[in-house]
DNA sequence: CTATTTGAACTGACTGGTCAGTTTAGTTAG
DNA sequence: CTAACTAAACTGACCAGTCAGTTCAAATAG
Protein backbone atom coordinates (compact mmCIF):
# COMPACT_ATOMS: atom_id res chain seq x y z
CA UNK A 1 0.00 0.00 0.00
CA UNK A 2 2.61 2.70 1.22
CA UNK A 3 4.72 1.66 -1.34
CA UNK A 4 7.14 4.28 -2.12
CA UNK A 5 10.27 3.70 -3.22
CA UNK A 6 12.64 6.30 -4.78
CA UNK A 7 11.71 5.68 -8.27
CA UNK A 8 8.35 4.19 -9.28
CA UNK A 9 8.46 0.50 -8.26
CA UNK A 10 8.17 -1.91 -11.54
CA UNK A 11 6.12 -4.40 -9.72
CA UNK A 12 3.04 -4.02 -11.19
CA UNK A 13 1.31 -7.41 -11.34
CA UNK A 14 -0.80 -6.28 -14.94
CA UNK A 15 2.88 -5.81 -16.52
CA UNK A 16 2.08 -4.61 -19.70
CA UNK A 17 6.02 -4.17 -21.48
CA UNK A 18 8.00 -7.16 -20.67
CA UNK A 19 10.99 -5.88 -23.12
CA UNK A 20 11.05 -2.50 -22.67
CA UNK A 21 11.81 -2.76 -19.23
CA UNK A 22 15.61 -2.55 -18.74
CA UNK A 23 18.19 -5.67 -19.45
CA UNK A 24 19.27 -5.34 -15.53
CA UNK A 25 15.38 -5.71 -14.30
CA UNK A 26 14.88 -8.56 -16.26
CA UNK A 27 18.02 -10.66 -15.75
CA UNK A 28 17.08 -9.82 -11.83
CA UNK A 29 13.42 -11.06 -12.74
CA UNK A 30 15.03 -14.19 -14.44
CA UNK A 31 17.07 -15.14 -11.36
CA UNK A 32 14.24 -14.86 -9.10
CA UNK A 33 12.27 -17.09 -10.87
CA UNK A 34 14.90 -20.06 -11.50
CA UNK A 35 15.57 -19.69 -7.31
CA UNK A 36 12.07 -19.52 -6.42
CA UNK A 37 11.10 -22.38 -8.57
CA UNK A 38 13.84 -24.52 -7.46
CA UNK A 39 12.87 -23.32 -3.37
CA UNK A 40 9.10 -23.32 -3.88
CA UNK A 41 9.11 -26.86 -5.32
CA UNK A 42 11.33 -28.30 -2.44
CA UNK A 43 9.50 -26.81 0.45
CA UNK A 44 6.31 -25.52 -0.28
CA UNK A 45 4.96 -22.11 -1.48
CA UNK A 46 4.71 -21.77 2.65
CA UNK A 47 8.26 -23.18 3.90
CA UNK A 48 10.14 -20.84 1.56
CA UNK A 49 11.20 -17.37 3.05
CA UNK A 50 11.72 -14.63 0.64
CA UNK A 51 14.95 -14.07 2.02
CA UNK A 52 15.65 -17.49 0.97
CA UNK A 53 14.67 -16.69 -1.97
CA UNK A 54 16.69 -13.36 -2.45
CA UNK A 55 19.75 -14.99 -1.28
CA UNK A 56 19.47 -17.87 -3.59
CA UNK A 57 19.00 -15.36 -6.47
CA UNK A 58 22.19 -13.89 -5.54
CA UNK A 59 19.73 -10.00 -4.76
CA UNK A 60 18.49 -8.81 -1.64
CA UNK A 61 15.49 -9.39 0.30
CA UNK A 62 14.18 -5.49 -0.82
CA UNK A 63 15.03 -6.23 -4.89
CA UNK A 64 12.25 -8.87 -3.99
CA UNK A 65 9.83 -6.19 -2.74
CA UNK A 66 11.00 -4.06 -5.53
CA UNK A 67 10.30 -6.00 -8.30
CA UNK A 68 7.20 -7.49 -7.06
CA UNK A 69 4.90 -6.19 -5.27
CA UNK A 70 4.64 -9.41 -2.70
CA UNK A 71 5.76 -13.01 -2.16
CA UNK A 72 2.27 -13.73 -3.50
CA UNK A 73 2.32 -11.83 -6.56
CA UNK A 74 5.93 -13.35 -7.00
CA UNK A 75 4.13 -16.63 -7.04
CA UNK A 76 1.51 -15.88 -9.36
CA UNK A 77 3.99 -14.34 -11.83
CA UNK A 78 6.32 -17.12 -11.23
CA UNK A 79 3.37 -19.80 -12.33
CA UNK A 80 3.04 -17.82 -15.69
CA UNK A 81 6.00 -18.00 -16.40
CA UNK A 82 6.34 -21.57 -16.08
CA UNK A 83 3.16 -22.06 -17.99
CA UNK A 84 4.27 -19.80 -20.82
CA UNK A 85 7.30 -21.89 -21.46
CA UNK A 86 5.31 -24.98 -21.64
CA UNK A 87 2.60 -23.77 -23.90
CA UNK A 88 5.52 -23.42 -25.95
CA UNK A 89 6.74 -26.65 -26.18
CA UNK A 90 3.31 -27.87 -26.58
CA UNK A 91 2.44 -25.79 -29.71
CA UNK A 92 5.67 -26.37 -30.92
CA UNK A 93 4.59 -29.69 -32.15
CA UNK A 94 4.02 -29.30 -35.91
CA UNK A 95 -0.13 -30.08 -36.16
CA UNK A 96 1.40 -32.51 -38.93
CA UNK A 97 -2.76 -33.87 -39.38
CA UNK A 98 -0.95 -36.61 -41.45
CA UNK A 99 -1.06 -38.53 -37.98
CA UNK A 100 -3.13 -36.75 -35.25
CA UNK A 101 -1.94 -39.85 -32.97
CA UNK A 102 1.47 -39.28 -33.39
CA UNK A 103 0.74 -35.62 -32.84
CA UNK A 104 -0.40 -36.47 -29.44
CA UNK A 105 2.27 -38.74 -28.45
CA UNK A 106 4.99 -35.66 -29.47
CA UNK A 107 2.75 -33.67 -27.47
CA UNK A 108 2.85 -36.00 -24.08
CA UNK A 109 6.92 -36.13 -25.29
CA UNK A 110 7.23 -32.54 -25.09
CA UNK A 111 5.33 -32.58 -21.81
CA UNK A 112 7.53 -35.09 -20.42
CA UNK A 113 10.37 -33.48 -21.13
CA UNK A 114 9.29 -30.42 -19.87
CA UNK A 115 8.39 -32.14 -16.49
CA UNK A 116 12.28 -33.42 -16.45
CA UNK A 117 13.78 -30.22 -17.10
CA UNK A 118 11.43 -28.04 -14.75
CA UNK A 119 10.61 -30.56 -11.85
CA UNK A 120 10.11 -27.67 -9.57
CA UNK A 121 8.17 -26.41 -11.33
CA UNK A 122 5.95 -29.52 -11.89
CA UNK A 123 5.65 -29.93 -8.35
CA UNK A 124 4.62 -26.49 -7.41
CA UNK A 125 1.68 -27.38 -9.67
CA UNK A 126 0.58 -30.42 -8.60
CA UNK A 127 1.55 -28.72 -4.71
CA UNK A 128 -1.10 -25.37 -5.24
CA UNK A 129 -3.28 -26.33 -7.81
CA UNK A 130 -6.26 -28.05 -5.92
CA UNK A 131 -6.09 -25.82 -2.67
CA UNK A 132 -9.04 -23.98 -2.36
CA UNK A 133 -9.62 -21.36 -1.54
CA UNK A 134 -6.07 -19.65 -2.26
CA UNK A 135 -4.57 -17.23 -3.37
CA UNK A 136 -3.77 -18.52 -6.82
CA UNK A 137 -7.01 -19.78 -7.24
CA UNK A 138 -7.82 -17.20 -10.32
CA UNK A 139 -4.16 -17.47 -11.87
CA UNK A 140 -4.46 -21.45 -12.04
CA UNK A 141 -8.25 -21.59 -13.50
CA UNK A 142 -6.88 -19.95 -16.16
CA UNK A 143 -3.90 -21.40 -16.70
CA UNK A 144 -5.05 -24.73 -16.43
CA UNK A 145 -7.97 -23.91 -19.09
CA UNK A 146 -5.24 -22.75 -21.54
CA UNK A 147 -3.57 -25.74 -21.40
CA UNK A 148 -6.38 -27.83 -21.15
CA UNK A 149 -7.71 -25.79 -24.62
CA UNK A 150 -3.81 -27.12 -26.29
CA UNK A 151 -4.39 -30.76 -25.30
CA UNK A 152 -8.08 -31.02 -26.20
CA UNK A 153 -7.59 -29.71 -29.23
CA UNK A 154 -5.10 -32.57 -29.92
CA UNK A 155 -7.71 -34.68 -28.44
CA UNK A 156 -10.19 -33.26 -31.29
CA UNK A 157 -8.08 -34.17 -33.77
CA UNK A 158 -7.34 -37.91 -33.01
CA UNK A 159 -11.01 -38.20 -32.62
CA UNK A 160 -11.72 -36.67 -35.88
CA UNK A 161 -9.22 -38.82 -37.81
CA UNK A 162 -10.72 -42.16 -35.82
CA UNK A 163 -13.77 -43.66 -34.27
CA UNK A 164 -13.44 -43.24 -30.90
CA UNK A 165 -15.24 -44.03 -27.57
CA UNK A 166 -18.28 -41.84 -27.04
CA UNK A 167 -18.38 -43.06 -23.43
CA UNK A 168 -15.13 -41.35 -23.03
CA UNK A 169 -16.11 -37.44 -22.10
CA UNK A 170 -13.11 -35.37 -23.80
CA UNK A 171 -12.89 -33.16 -20.69
CA UNK A 172 -12.12 -36.29 -18.46
CA UNK A 173 -10.03 -37.44 -21.00
CA UNK A 174 -8.32 -34.16 -21.30
CA UNK A 175 -7.81 -33.88 -17.44
CA UNK A 176 -6.56 -37.58 -17.19
CA UNK A 177 -3.96 -36.98 -20.03
CA UNK A 178 -3.25 -33.79 -18.65
CA UNK A 179 -2.52 -34.80 -14.70
CA UNK A 180 -0.60 -37.98 -15.62
CA UNK A 181 1.56 -36.19 -17.51
CA UNK A 182 2.41 -34.33 -14.44
CA UNK A 183 2.42 -37.24 -11.52
CA UNK A 184 4.00 -39.69 -14.48
CA UNK A 185 7.17 -37.00 -14.85
CA UNK A 186 7.19 -36.21 -11.25
CA UNK A 187 7.01 -40.05 -10.20
CA UNK A 188 9.89 -40.59 -12.85
CA UNK A 189 12.14 -38.26 -11.07
CA UNK A 190 11.39 -38.86 -7.74
CA UNK A 191 10.90 -42.65 -7.66
CA UNK A 192 11.71 -44.39 -11.05
CA UNK A 193 15.00 -42.58 -12.30
CA UNK A 194 15.53 -45.03 -14.52
CA UNK A 195 12.46 -45.18 -16.17
CA UNK A 196 12.84 -43.80 -20.07
CA UNK A 197 11.44 -41.12 -21.27
CA UNK A 198 9.72 -43.47 -24.04
CA UNK A 199 8.28 -46.17 -20.96
CA UNK A 200 6.48 -42.96 -19.49
CA UNK A 201 5.11 -41.84 -22.92
CA UNK A 202 3.84 -45.18 -23.59
CA UNK A 203 2.22 -45.33 -20.50
CA UNK A 204 0.34 -42.13 -20.96
CA UNK A 205 -0.23 -42.90 -24.68
CA UNK A 206 -2.05 -46.38 -23.37
CA UNK A 207 -5.37 -43.74 -22.80
CA UNK A 208 -5.28 -42.39 -25.96
CA UNK A 209 -5.32 -46.09 -27.60
CA UNK A 210 -7.71 -46.88 -25.73
CA UNK A 211 -10.02 -43.83 -26.40
CA UNK A 212 -9.64 -45.03 -30.47
CA UNK A 213 -12.02 -48.08 -30.96
CA UNK A 214 -9.71 -50.06 -32.59
CA UNK A 215 -9.23 -51.25 -36.43
CA UNK A 216 -7.67 -49.36 -39.07
CA UNK A 217 -4.38 -47.43 -38.88
CA UNK A 218 -3.46 -48.72 -35.93
CA UNK A 219 0.05 -50.56 -36.44
CA UNK A 220 2.15 -51.46 -39.51
CA UNK B 1 12.78 -34.39 21.02
CA UNK B 2 13.02 -33.15 24.85
CA UNK B 3 8.94 -34.23 25.22
CA UNK B 4 8.01 -34.75 28.36
CA UNK B 5 4.39 -34.66 29.35
CA UNK B 6 2.87 -35.44 33.06
CA UNK B 7 1.78 -38.81 32.45
CA UNK B 8 3.64 -41.40 29.93
CA UNK B 9 2.71 -39.83 26.37
CA UNK B 10 1.49 -42.39 24.34
CA UNK B 11 2.61 -40.43 21.44
CA UNK B 12 4.77 -43.11 19.92
CA UNK B 13 5.05 -43.50 16.24
CA UNK B 14 6.14 -47.13 15.91
CA UNK B 15 1.91 -47.50 18.22
CA UNK B 16 2.06 -50.77 18.64
CA UNK B 17 -1.45 -51.21 20.23
CA UNK B 18 -4.15 -49.03 18.89
CA UNK B 19 -7.23 -50.99 20.09
CA UNK B 20 -5.97 -51.50 23.14
CA UNK B 21 -5.82 -47.29 24.27
CA UNK B 22 -8.70 -46.10 25.84
CA UNK B 23 -11.50 -45.14 24.15
CA UNK B 24 -11.45 -41.63 24.57
CA UNK B 25 -8.06 -41.51 23.37
CA UNK B 26 -8.77 -42.69 19.95
CA UNK B 27 -11.89 -40.46 19.99
CA UNK B 28 -9.84 -37.50 20.25
CA UNK B 29 -7.05 -39.17 17.62
CA UNK B 30 -9.85 -39.55 15.25
CA UNK B 31 -10.92 -36.29 15.81
CA UNK B 32 -7.37 -35.11 15.31
CA UNK B 33 -6.90 -36.97 11.85
CA UNK B 34 -10.26 -35.37 10.79
CA UNK B 35 -9.88 -31.65 11.66
CA UNK B 36 -6.21 -32.05 9.96
CA UNK B 37 -6.85 -34.21 7.40
CA UNK B 38 -9.36 -30.71 6.35
CA UNK B 39 -7.21 -28.02 7.14
CA UNK B 40 -4.05 -29.33 5.85
CA UNK B 41 -5.27 -30.12 2.37
CA UNK B 42 -6.88 -26.96 1.67
CA UNK B 43 -3.65 -24.99 3.21
CA UNK B 44 -0.78 -27.11 3.07
CA UNK B 45 1.29 -28.59 5.84
CA UNK B 46 3.25 -25.36 6.28
CA UNK B 47 0.02 -23.54 6.29
CA UNK B 48 -1.64 -24.94 8.90
CA UNK B 49 -0.49 -23.75 13.23
CA UNK B 50 -1.32 -26.73 15.62
CA UNK B 51 -3.53 -24.13 17.20
CA UNK B 52 -5.76 -24.34 14.70
CA UNK B 53 -6.10 -27.62 14.26
CA UNK B 54 -6.53 -28.45 18.15
CA UNK B 55 -9.13 -26.19 18.26
CA UNK B 56 -10.89 -26.80 14.96
CA UNK B 57 -10.58 -30.81 16.69
CA UNK B 58 -12.15 -29.00 19.81
CA UNK B 59 -9.49 -29.99 21.94
CA UNK B 60 -6.74 -28.35 23.46
CA UNK B 61 -3.20 -27.13 21.98
CA UNK B 62 -1.49 -29.67 24.94
CA UNK B 63 -3.51 -32.79 23.69
CA UNK B 64 -2.30 -32.57 20.26
CA UNK B 65 1.14 -32.89 22.03
CA UNK B 66 -0.24 -35.87 24.55
CA UNK B 67 -1.35 -37.63 21.68
CA UNK B 68 1.37 -36.76 18.92
CA UNK B 69 4.78 -35.99 19.72
CA UNK B 70 5.18 -33.13 17.25
CA UNK B 71 3.09 -31.60 14.31
CA UNK B 72 5.18 -33.70 12.00
CA UNK B 73 4.47 -36.87 13.52
CA UNK B 74 0.57 -35.94 13.54
CA UNK B 75 1.06 -35.63 9.94
CA UNK B 76 3.28 -38.77 9.33
CA UNK B 77 0.24 -40.47 11.62
CA UNK B 78 -2.81 -39.13 9.31
CA UNK B 79 -1.23 -39.82 6.22
CA UNK B 80 -0.96 -43.78 7.39
CA UNK B 81 -4.49 -43.39 8.58
CA UNK B 82 -5.32 -42.26 5.40
CA UNK B 83 -4.29 -44.77 3.23
CA UNK B 84 -5.04 -47.09 5.56
CA UNK B 85 -8.91 -45.88 4.31
CA UNK B 86 -8.04 -46.18 0.62
CA UNK B 87 -6.29 -49.26 1.30
CA UNK B 88 -9.50 -51.40 2.58
CA UNK B 89 -11.56 -49.77 -0.35
CA UNK B 90 -9.43 -51.27 -2.88
CA UNK B 91 -9.04 -54.75 -1.39
CA UNK B 92 -12.71 -54.94 -0.82
CA UNK B 93 -12.80 -55.20 -4.75
CA UNK B 94 -13.60 -59.08 -4.63
CA UNK B 95 -10.64 -60.57 -7.02
CA UNK B 96 -13.66 -62.21 -9.46
CA UNK B 97 -10.96 -63.11 -11.80
CA UNK B 98 -14.39 -63.53 -13.35
CA UNK B 99 -13.20 -60.80 -15.18
CA UNK B 100 -9.75 -58.74 -14.14
CA UNK B 101 -10.94 -55.83 -16.51
CA UNK B 102 -14.18 -55.77 -14.52
CA UNK B 103 -12.20 -55.85 -11.14
CA UNK B 104 -10.11 -52.80 -12.27
CA UNK B 105 -12.58 -51.04 -13.48
CA UNK B 106 -14.59 -51.41 -9.84
CA UNK B 107 -11.15 -50.66 -8.08
CA UNK B 108 -10.66 -47.11 -9.77
CA UNK B 109 -14.21 -46.85 -9.19
CA UNK B 110 -13.67 -47.29 -5.59
CA UNK B 111 -10.53 -44.84 -5.35
CA UNK B 112 -12.79 -42.30 -6.91
CA UNK B 113 -15.62 -42.61 -3.71
CA UNK B 114 -12.57 -42.17 -1.87
CA UNK B 115 -11.48 -38.37 -3.62
CA UNK B 116 -14.99 -37.81 -3.30
CA UNK B 117 -15.06 -38.75 0.14
CA UNK B 118 -11.69 -37.78 1.44
CA UNK B 119 -10.37 -34.26 -1.18
CA UNK B 120 -8.63 -33.28 1.55
CA UNK B 121 -6.43 -36.35 1.85
CA UNK B 122 -6.10 -36.41 -1.76
CA UNK B 123 -5.11 -32.99 -2.01
CA UNK B 124 -2.22 -33.59 1.48
CA UNK B 125 -1.20 -36.50 -0.97
CA UNK B 126 -0.39 -34.62 -3.83
CA UNK B 127 0.98 -31.77 -2.51
CA UNK B 128 3.48 -33.58 -0.30
CA UNK B 129 4.83 -36.42 -1.83
CA UNK B 130 6.78 -35.32 -4.60
CA UNK B 131 8.78 -33.24 -2.30
CA UNK B 132 12.25 -33.75 -1.84
CA UNK B 133 13.90 -33.58 0.83
CA UNK B 134 10.94 -34.38 2.73
CA UNK B 135 10.36 -35.08 7.17
CA UNK B 136 7.68 -37.98 5.38
CA UNK B 137 9.77 -38.95 2.27
CA UNK B 138 9.69 -42.35 3.71
CA UNK B 139 6.62 -42.48 5.14
CA UNK B 140 5.36 -41.18 1.34
CA UNK B 141 7.83 -44.24 -0.24
CA UNK B 142 6.73 -46.74 1.93
CA UNK B 143 2.94 -46.47 1.33
CA UNK B 144 3.57 -44.97 -2.10
CA UNK B 145 4.39 -48.74 -2.58
CA UNK B 146 1.74 -50.56 -0.60
CA UNK B 147 -0.35 -49.04 -2.97
CA UNK B 148 1.27 -49.36 -6.04
CA UNK B 149 1.26 -53.28 -5.10
CA UNK B 150 -2.23 -53.23 -5.09
CA UNK B 151 -2.55 -51.54 -8.13
CA UNK B 152 0.28 -53.67 -9.74
CA UNK B 153 -1.66 -56.80 -9.29
CA UNK B 154 -4.86 -55.69 -10.50
CA UNK B 155 -2.59 -54.94 -14.04
CA UNK B 156 -1.39 -58.41 -13.58
CA UNK B 157 -4.80 -60.31 -13.50
CA UNK B 158 -5.33 -58.24 -16.85
CA UNK B 159 -2.06 -58.87 -18.52
CA UNK B 160 -3.19 -62.67 -17.40
CA UNK B 161 -6.44 -62.50 -18.68
CA UNK B 162 -5.62 -60.71 -22.29
CA UNK B 163 -3.22 -59.96 -24.85
CA UNK B 164 -1.50 -56.98 -23.76
CA UNK B 165 1.08 -54.45 -25.28
CA UNK B 166 4.71 -55.49 -24.45
CA UNK B 167 5.51 -51.68 -24.78
CA UNK B 168 4.01 -50.63 -22.35
CA UNK B 169 6.06 -51.35 -18.73
CA UNK B 170 3.78 -52.12 -15.90
CA UNK B 171 5.43 -49.71 -13.63
CA UNK B 172 4.79 -46.68 -15.98
CA UNK B 173 0.98 -48.09 -16.21
CA UNK B 174 0.49 -48.18 -12.43
CA UNK B 175 2.13 -44.93 -11.69
CA UNK B 176 -0.25 -43.55 -14.62
CA UNK B 177 -3.25 -45.06 -13.36
CA UNK B 178 -2.67 -44.01 -9.84
CA UNK B 179 -1.65 -40.06 -10.46
CA UNK B 180 -5.02 -40.30 -12.62
CA UNK B 181 -7.05 -41.33 -10.12
CA UNK B 182 -5.61 -38.61 -7.69
CA UNK B 183 -5.84 -35.86 -10.45
CA UNK B 184 -8.78 -36.68 -11.76
CA UNK B 185 -10.51 -37.16 -8.73
CA UNK B 186 -9.31 -33.46 -7.60
CA UNK B 187 -10.25 -32.03 -11.12
CA UNK B 188 -14.07 -33.27 -10.29
CA UNK B 189 -14.21 -31.72 -6.69
CA UNK B 190 -12.40 -28.43 -7.88
CA UNK B 191 -12.91 -27.74 -11.21
CA UNK B 192 -15.74 -29.61 -12.75
CA UNK B 193 -18.29 -30.70 -10.11
CA UNK B 194 -20.57 -31.54 -12.65
CA UNK B 195 -18.54 -34.83 -13.70
CA UNK B 196 -19.99 -38.18 -13.16
CA UNK B 197 -17.87 -40.70 -11.16
CA UNK B 198 -18.57 -42.81 -14.70
CA UNK B 199 -17.15 -40.22 -16.65
CA UNK B 200 -13.93 -40.57 -14.75
CA UNK B 201 -13.81 -43.90 -14.27
CA UNK B 202 -14.28 -44.83 -17.82
CA UNK B 203 -11.42 -42.04 -18.75
CA UNK B 204 -9.12 -43.78 -16.63
CA UNK B 205 -10.10 -47.45 -17.75
CA UNK B 206 -9.24 -46.33 -21.81
CA UNK B 207 -5.64 -46.87 -20.67
CA UNK B 208 -6.77 -50.26 -19.56
CA UNK B 209 -8.01 -50.86 -23.11
CA UNK B 210 -5.26 -49.44 -24.94
CA UNK B 211 -3.36 -51.36 -23.00
CA UNK B 212 -4.69 -54.53 -23.83
CA UNK B 213 -3.71 -55.51 -27.07
CA UNK B 214 -7.18 -55.40 -29.21
CA UNK B 215 -9.50 -58.43 -30.44
CA UNK B 216 -12.01 -59.93 -28.59
CA UNK B 217 -14.52 -58.15 -25.84
CA UNK B 218 -14.27 -54.71 -27.76
CA UNK B 219 -17.46 -54.37 -28.66
CA UNK B 220 -20.21 -56.64 -29.57
C1' DC C 1 35.07 16.30 -22.83
C1' DT C 2 33.99 16.91 -17.88
C1' DA C 3 30.66 18.00 -14.16
C1' DT C 4 26.18 17.57 -12.41
C1' DT C 5 21.74 15.68 -12.00
C1' DT C 6 18.27 12.25 -12.11
C1' DG C 7 15.86 8.27 -10.96
C1' DA C 8 15.41 3.33 -11.50
C1' DA C 9 17.46 -0.49 -9.29
C1' DC C 10 19.01 -2.21 -5.35
C1' DT C 11 20.39 -2.76 -0.24
C1' DG C 12 19.88 -4.57 4.46
C1' DA C 13 18.67 -3.37 9.14
C1' DC C 14 14.49 -3.10 11.46
C1' DT C 15 9.54 -3.89 13.07
C1' DG C 16 5.54 -6.09 14.48
C1' DG C 17 3.71 -10.22 14.56
C1' DT C 18 3.37 -15.36 14.40
C1' DC C 19 4.31 -20.02 15.50
C1' DA C 20 6.14 -24.69 17.24
C1' DG C 21 6.94 -26.53 21.13
C1' DT C 22 7.21 -26.45 26.49
C1' DT C 23 5.68 -26.20 31.04
C1' DT C 24 2.72 -26.26 34.94
C1' DA C 25 -1.00 -26.70 37.94
C1' DG C 26 -5.35 -28.24 37.89
C1' DT C 27 -9.74 -30.98 36.02
C1' DT C 28 -12.30 -34.93 34.13
C1' DA C 29 -13.59 -39.40 33.12
C1' DG C 30 -12.99 -44.48 32.93
C1' DC D 1 -6.59 -43.87 41.25
C1' DT D 2 -4.57 -42.65 37.10
C1' DA D 3 -4.42 -41.78 32.25
C1' DA D 4 -6.28 -38.29 29.43
C1' DC D 5 -7.09 -33.83 28.95
C1' DT D 6 -7.34 -28.49 29.82
C1' DA D 7 -5.96 -23.72 29.95
C1' DA D 8 -2.83 -20.36 29.83
C1' DA D 9 1.46 -18.47 29.97
C1' DC D 10 6.03 -18.56 28.12
C1' DT D 11 10.30 -19.06 25.02
C1' DG D 12 13.02 -18.63 21.24
C1' DA D 13 13.14 -18.60 16.58
C1' DC D 14 11.55 -16.96 12.40
C1' DC D 15 9.40 -14.15 8.87
C1' DA D 16 6.67 -10.80 5.65
C1' DG D 17 6.87 -6.49 4.63
C1' DT D 18 8.99 -1.61 5.23
C1' DC D 19 11.95 2.19 4.55
C1' DA D 20 15.85 5.30 4.67
C1' DG D 21 19.76 5.20 2.34
C1' DT D 22 23.27 3.72 -1.64
C1' DT D 23 24.76 2.77 -6.38
C1' DC D 24 25.34 3.70 -11.04
C1' DA D 25 24.29 4.42 -15.87
C1' DA D 26 22.42 7.59 -18.69
C1' DA D 27 20.80 12.19 -19.57
C1' DT D 28 21.82 17.04 -19.50
C1' DA D 29 24.64 21.18 -18.82
C1' DG D 30 28.60 23.86 -19.15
Amino acid sequence: MTTSQSGDSPAGSGDAQKKLRPARTNATRQKLFEASMELIGERGAAGVTVDEIATAAGVSKGTVYYNFGSKSDLIAQLLRHGVDILMARLLSVRDDSADPLAAMEEMIGQAMDFMAEYPSFARLWVSENWRTPSEWQDTFAELRGRLLAVIGSAIDGVAAAYPVDPAVSRGSLETAIFGACFVVGLDRQTYNPERTREQSVAAIMASMRGYVVKQPPARA
